[in-house]
DNA sequence: TATTGTTATACTCTATAACTATA
DNA sequence: TATAGTTATAGAGTATAACAATA
């Protein structure tokens, strides 16, 4: 695993032909350090916005939320907790079942989520302004094949923000 | 921010073709829940897979590891007393300087780290398997190009598992 | 009895501030 | 005084196990 951290220590390295792995593996570590740096400009960690980003389109009870994020019911229970602390979510009583409480965003949850993301995904572009259009495009066109690929081996592992 | 957990209450889902944008940011999250997935199985962080992946072409004092890894010296503190109460680092006095402390990879910590960054990187090969080898390479090739163009812009800001 | 959610508890990870020991 | 590292403390995040309320 060649290291990005070697550039500290060799500032002269000279830009090397990385492998598609290798490559791919710096690659997310730099976009996920993106992520937690415009969630932790807003003071908010990525378990939050992931969180945020799932209540986005859905109002899930506590144990659909636990699955959605592949957290046990108690990590919920708390990331929860310390969401409504801060007035992002609330929870909602079912009217079907009284053991049941479905999680949804307030406003305030619903608007930070979104400058969030808005700001997130203008890094990534920017990360890939170096390219051309055409580049670009084969890029998203070989990186979709690969999520859907892996989407089908797999079904449900992937998790991004949502 | 498409999600990809949508698949979940919609496994229907055609295959879409994602953004560059938003197909890196999920292929982000993929890759970093296969490395989560392997560290775990050794029962291991993927705070404690960065320490021992920089220890792996190093022996830096603990102010410099807290700079490796982007930490306050007191978390690199906790860290390594973690790993080493586990045995796979140890603490090792400077000879030239009675302040000041190095740390080093013990053969367990070696071992373990290798073992992981090798499944890992397994993991993402198969990822990128049902790519043709002219579109992997391409893909190398652009994904090259923008961590060049991003370390340039940046500095230091990549940091990998080392 | 089974399910939903919370609570009690414990551990990792991180940070800030104060401290010790060198330099 | 300044630096290297640790300790004290606090909070987020996670998990397991036990629990209360409801079904």
């Amino acid at each position: 695993m060649p290291s990005a951290a070697d550039r500290f220590t060799e500032p002269a390295d000279p830009p090397r032909q990385l492998s598609a792995v290798d490559g791919l593996a710096q690659l997310s570590f730099v976009i996920q350090g993106l992520l937690e740096h415009r969630a932790g400009a807003r003071q908010i960690s990525i378990s939050q916005m992931r969180l945020l980003g799932v209540l986005r389109d859905r109002t899930p009870t506590m144990n659909e939320l636990a699955t959605l994020l592949g957290l046990d019911k108690s990590s919920a229970t708390g990331l929860v907790d310390r969401a409504e602390r801060r007035g992002l979510v609330t929870r909602v009583p079912s009217s079907s079942d009284r053991r049941v409480v479905l999680v949804d965003l307030t406003d305030v949850g619903r608007a930070l989520v979104a400058a969030v993301s808005a700001r997130f995904e203008a890094d990534v572009a920017a990360l890939l302004e170096p390219l051309s259009p055409p580049d670009r495009s084969s890029l998203a066109a070989v990186v979709s094949r690969l999520l859907v690929a892996h989407a089908d081996a797999h079904g449900v592992d992937l998790f991004p923000l949502a």
